[in-house]
DNA sequence: AGATAATTTGACCGATTGGTAAACATTACA
DNA sequence: TGTAATGTTTACCAATCGGTCAAATTATCT
């Protein structure tokens, strides 16, 4: 007889890693494209090349297993704000800031896919996460830029739509990828775009938060 | 007995104008939030306030629901891009743009996330509008751009990434939303926070733009 | 090897899905 | 006002949905 689930975290096997793992893969690649409400068991069976019962024997609901998977992506998705840095000079973190998070939009595009399709629902599953966590880590990085600005490092703005800015801009790369691949053209489609992209928006940022004769 | 839907485009009633707007106005509530695969005609009608088979009277499938939707909303989507016009200084004619887009994120929100779930999908519905007339069009604004650029008005950048930028960062605002409430708060939820968004984005633009000084 | 625990699957369930058929109700127009 | 076209609803369909169950299979450990 088969062990009750509950009881499945005290010891871990093998198998019991290698499957879930595979489960939570496929399920990245259906939830990220279709949504929660979109997306069924049955694909994420047919990707992760196993039968359904068989994904119900390691996630007991279509929830759990979205719920796992945000838990998974959530953590590393904020690392590159978290290593926003206080001491490093202004122009420096916010150019490798940019770099790091063009970096996740290039390698981890269905994670980007994953928490956008989560934002259009309203963040039914991570609403309070944004409320709490994320809201307390960008108030921390919000103070940080109102010191630069009011030590004049860099121009008077506004840290917390200078934040905002910088998510949707590289986050767009792989959120509107198909609109990006076919405005430039297959020409232009491959990973050089992500060096331009990197070049205009640090160009962008560097050059609009110049603390000397910016803003109107 | 019913005339054959086919026909019921050669002449429309009052009443087909009323209803297939008036469903119209319910799929888009519906789908912006969950996505072509994650919406229901049932959903649908309850939000219309009618019964299902009405619904498939109007609109014979889910896809033709779908489909006059999204051409219905395509055209205004793209006005403000139409509107940027090559006669105008640069300074203005983006800080005039940066605002219609902020305004089409606050007036018409389902709009932009109808738009976001399609491109999150790879867009099923609307690649061919991608590659051909979108294409075209930003590609004649690209060139307006660069004479801007060769003329020493603007500094010199990749006019497709300036582009793709003004749509992330003014989008968000509608697309992200629940985020920028959570992480704003309560008390920086209001209809303030596009002026502020507007206030930044355009020093962050015509200061990232400035032709002296810039870039690295 | 044998026993026991862990894993996998086929068959199945009730609910929901997109969509249809036909009866019924309403409107427009002569 | 009559009647034909238009509009609406009830009842229903096959397919798919999320999920269960028991039987069959495989891995683990002594």
């Amino acid at each position: 007889m088969a062990i009750p689930r509950a009881a499945k975290t005290l010891r871990r096997t093998r198998i019991q890693e290698e499957k879930e793992e595979q489960i939570l893969e496929a399920a990245l690649d259906v939830f990220s494209v279709s949504g929660f409400r979109g997306s069924t068991i049955d694909q994420i069976a047919e990707v992760a090349g196993m039968s359904k019962p068989n994904l119900l024997y390691y996630f007991r609901t279509k929830e759990a297993m979205h719920r796992a998977l945000i838990d998974r992506v959530l953590y590393n998705w904020l690392e590159p704000l978290r290593a926003f840095d206080a001491e490093g000079n202004p122009e420096s973190e916010i150019r490798s800031y940019i770099r790091r998070k063009l970096e996740m939009a290039r390698d981890f595009p269905r994670e980007s896919r994953l928490f956008a399709n989560e934002m259009l629902q309203g963040a039914p599953h991570v609403l309070d996460m944004l409320k709490g966590p994320l809201k307390e880590l960008v108030d921390e990085k919000a103070a940080v830029i109102r010191t630069w600005i009011k030590s004049g490092k860099i121009a008077y703005c506004d840290p917390y739509h200078l934040i905002f800015s910088i998510w949707s801009t590289t986050q767009h790369y792989a959120d509107f990828d198909v609109q990006v691949r076919a405005v430039l053209g297959e020409e232009h489609s491959g990973d050089g775009r992500f060096e331009d992209a990197a070049r205009f928006l640090e160009q962008l940022f560097i050059g609009g938060l110049r603390p000397d004769r910016s803003g109107s």
